[in-house]
DNA sequence: GGCCAGCTTGACGTATGCGTCAAGCTTGGC
DNA sequence: GCCAAGCTTGACGCATACGTCAAGCTGGCC
């Protein structure tokens, strides 16, 4: 009940990154933990944010993107105009998102061939050993 | 027949990527086209050569990544022991596109519940507009 | 021959994403 | 009170991936 909170240390090892990139996270705008005095207290939302932070790293956004995605979620969302402009985002997202999908389809298939002519040349090796059987 | 060669201009214009780029990526050993003279001329190979380095870099790999999956099609490969290492890193690359696929899939489906909220927030304020009919 | 368009090789500049000290504050345990 | 552990804010360094001149060569057309 009492929300989980988490020192910077906590999140490193939990997530296995350094407190020197969740700071930089933070001043970049993409994190803005509570303090007590002068210490970050990250909580529970936090640490969702920057999983969310590392997954758009994985596939490949850079931090002013994550940042854009991070704000897509965010609740202040004010007027209609802004509204308007987040479903832009959205769409944007999801289309880079349907190319990513088959780059790394295509990617798949070309590893399927890559990975057929590894073996084919291993066999070769084989059948053509001097000391075979 | 006679097996088509483009300039770098020609290309840069139909890859929608500067010169610069091109030849930065021979720097880094990602590509070695014919020379005539001093000018470059790259083969229909080369081209293939050029496209999976921009699907590459679409998923987030850096150019030293996408110079390894170069050579994951380079027909050199020579003993049994680089051919091991190989399938090795092919193994590696098929791992990291799962996890990609997974994160689009998460991503997706969390895009999908900001659109929402994005749409419910629209229709509210356009419920609740004084002119509203 | 002269000129322009396109090619070449440097070489320096720049944005991103942290790593790596340095120097100092703060806090719990003895 | 004191010490070590962990936190803080700078500030500089560095790899990646090019951008952006600069200066010069080169080939085809008039």
């Amino acid at each position: 009940m009492s929300s989980q909170t988490y020192s910077i240390s906590d999140l490193s090892r939990e997530l296995d990154i350094t407190t020197r990139a969740i700071r930089f996270y933070e001043e970049q705008g993409l994190l803005s933990p509570e303090r007590r005095g002068m210490e970050r207290i990250y909580s529970a939302r936090d640490k969702v944010t920057l999983k969310l932070i590392l997954r758009g790293k994985r596939i490949g956004f850079s931090l002013a993107e994550c940042r854009e995605l991070i704000e897509l979620y965010d609740p202040s969302g004010g007027n209609q105009k802004q509204l308007n402009s987040m479903l832009g985002k959205i769409a944007e997202r999801r289309a880079q998102l349907e190319q990513q999908m088959l780059d790394i389809q295509q990617m798949h298939l070309e590893l399927d061939t890559a990975q057929e002519r590894c073996e084919q040349a291993l066999a070769a090796t084989l059948d053509t050993r001097p000391d075979h059987r």
